[in-house]
DNA sequence: CTGGACCTTCCAGTACAGGGGAAGGTCAAG
DNA sequence: CTTGACCTTCCCCTGTACTGGAAGGTCCAG
């Protein structure tokens, strides 16, 4: 199987499975002796999981961590369970700090909502902000 | 009054500051014969405007558009309200979405909690993700 | 007159996950 | 034999808000 087909069947692009390798994502293909990359059919197992990585919140670099440990035989469910767990309290973090921004914004929009525009400072260059 | 003290009392960098400056924050400043910038003192309410708006949740290129308007002699209050308007919705989309992704990875780490490290598919890489 | 603090411009890089496009090689069909 | 689809490497670009550093000019105190 050449890129653009296995790119296909991953559900992504030729130009990203080339970035997957050279960030260490996708270990370096096997090449036709014309010079094309070629791949096995489970090759899109590891793009799914890449997928699925994503899809949980992780960056490359963790999914890429989670890959070296699998290919050095190692068994990456404890660094996983760590990743998760971290993942989990940052997402909390952002939320909170959303939903903080969210209602200060809200106060903002509130006193916007009575319009004054002739009582503006222009030194101040607006009075709701 | 120079950039460094203006960036010490306005509480950032001379190097933010000339960066405002090519960024249409902040007029191109007056110059001393030999070439300094020199400030206003109230060159300060504009940053100050600046770090409220970004407090406020806009981006650099929003708080010059409003900028802008204020500058070519225009009240900027409508704009004002929409934009928090607008920064309102996409912040309650981003908290739904982290929400969402929260809560999937909950579900993963719960499952992640329950240790059978002898149960991987290699072929998967994690039977976690 | 010298040292150090300050200033100037410009170039380059950070993190993130790719995308755009050039210049050229390969392959199968018509 | 040519056309068109596919592939290769290469380097630069995106957006965000800065930050670092080099090379050089200015200003003031001692």
């Amino acid at each position: 199987m050449r890129i653009g087909e296995l790119a296909q069947r991953a559900g992504t692009t030729a130009k990203t499975l080339r970035f997957y390798e050279k960030q260490g994502l996708l270990p370096p293909a096997e090449r036709t002796p014309s010079g094309y990359r070629a791949y096995e059919p489970d090759a899109v197992n590891r793009i799914d999981f890449v997928h699925r990585g994503q899809a949980a919140g992780l960056t490359l670099a963790q999914i890429r961590q989670i890959l070296d440990i699998r290919d050095s035989g190692g068994s990456p469910c404890e660094h996983v369970r760590d990743l998760l767990h971290t993942r989990l309290t940052e997402i909390e973090q952002q939320i909170a700090r959303l939903t903080a921004l969210h209602d200060s914004i809200a106060v903002l929009r509130d006193a916007a909502a009575e319009p004054a525009p002739d009582t503006c400072d222009p030194g101040l260059v607006c009075r709701y902000i």
